[in-house]
DNA sequence: AAAAAAGTTGACGGATCGTCATTCTAGGTG
DNA sequence: CACCTAGAATGACGATCCGTCAACTTTTTT
């Protein structure tokens, strides 16, 4: 039924496989030595491959960020789905996105800062196309999933457009918004700026008054939407967070720079 | 009068310019090269000073971007100053804010995508901790001038906060927001998603929805912030905005990688 | 004018990246 | 079973780049 299932079966899904074993090493490392530890010498090092086999993999040390980010981003797509299937009404299930950004975000923060270095001239300038329009492709998808969402309200009437406006960039608002709160909380997390506040308060809070701008009913006044985040919460704390890590020896290696 | 001025005028005032020159050529190899053109050898080559001299004034090539940030928060600072003294009612002048900085993200992508790499955890473990204290610093005053104009608001009654939420918290869903809507259309602009979404409609509509959430008297229904938008414009164009590049000529060096 | 202090230089060590000639392996052929 | 070949894996190597430091030059002090 699928299109083209590449025939070589055996030889590409050890390719597959000791890719994904690949892409958890460098996520190792990266949690542990940060992002100046993640060399491709250390990666092959800690590996069972060579470099040679490594570059067969990745055409360079920033294409496996970008390889990384496409992880991130399908591991938020799961997430996702699942906020989709939260039982309630639109403007809750929307909620449940942003809760699930947010809740990826803070469970593993080395991969979202991921997201963000990946996003970054000098990282895209280096990785390879392919990976590239996965990228964008995947990036695509988890719009669309907002916009899922925004066209449900749309028709149950609970959210209505004003004349001019385009549910694109109804989701690019919902996108830019989510982003900028997770994206400003991880570095001001060791700083001390905006010191005291709760990520997930404020997260909810700046929802509260981004939808109650868009007119959403029912509005924050109506609603108990603190509830409803906890709610969320719940579905996402029975579905597993983080995969077992495979290497859970990593001692045997100098100490990082 | 001044506390306390360095004796040595001639010397440390050389070594301003002289950093300022840096400062100057780096952001031109980045704006030609890309962050990848950027090496100290090469910063060295164009410039008239050795390498032991740069490593005088930048501990770091990481410091460099890091003082580039630094650079571009000051300038941001002097945009928000314009801002501050629009003429108009409180919300007017937040929206003259977020007009601040989406015309320097735009008018300025590299220094903007600096300020992005800055924030990265590999740049910042490697910078000098004079100059993050000092981007740290500025990004509290930047913080506190947004929050002038949200006190202003306060106390003239066109807004007021709910119980149980504090000014930090209206300023930083702000930047969130504005910070959000710029680095997305950063990386957006070269790649084709979100294609024909105009970058200043967005933004306003954007802070429309929030401010309008936030209850920001006068309401979008009954007040045409387009028109503000482009009064604003119009004091931030008679203000130059770009100073003249100090080294025009840059054509001798070879092709990058 | 001599000495001390401050500043500048560029060659060098160390680290890392990415390549490529060589070696190995799986699977087919006579 | 011996042989062959295409494709995969290896790791030594050249190139690049970062940051340092001993030697040298300029400025200030005595």
């Amino acid at each position: 039924m699928l299109p083209q299932p590449p025939m070589q079966n055996s030889r590409s899904l050890a390719r597959q496989l000791r890719e994904q074993a690949l892409l958890k090493l460098a996520q190792q490392i990266l949690r542990q030595d940060g992002f100046a530890g993640l060399t491709m010498d250390r990666l092959t090092a800690l590996s069972d491959v060579s470099k040679g086999t490594l570059y067969n993999h990745f055409s360079s040390k920033e294409d496996v960020l970008t390889a990384l980010s496409v992880d991130s981003l399908e591991r938020l797509q799961h997430l996702f789905q699942l906020a989709l299937n939260f039982n309630g009404h639109s403007r809750e299930r929307a909620l449940a996105l942003h809760y699930a950004y947010h809740r990826f975000s803070a469970a593993e923060p080395t991969l979202f800062l991921c997201l963000l270095t990946a996003a970054t001239p000098g990282v895209m300038e280096k990785s390879s196309p392919e990976r590239l329009l996965r990228r964008q492709q995947l990036e695509t998808e988890l719009l669309t999933m907002c916009q899922t969402v925004l066209s449900a309200a749309l028709a149950d009437g609970s959210l209505t457009l004003p004349a001019g406006a385009a549910v694109e960039q109804y989701s690019f608002i919902n996108w830019a918004l989510a982003f900028g709160c997770n994206a400003l909380f991880a570095p001001l997390r060791q700083l001390g700026l905006f010191a005291g506040l709760q990520a997930g308060q404020i997260n909810i809070q700046s929802i509260n008054l981004l939808f109650d701008g868009m007119g959403w009913l029912p509005l924050s006044a109506d609603w108990d939407y603190q509830a409803s985040w906890h709610r969320i919460g719940l579905i996402f704390s029975q579905q597993l967070m983080s995969d077992p890590l495979i290497h859970p020896t990593l001692n045997q290696t100098q100490e990082p720079a």
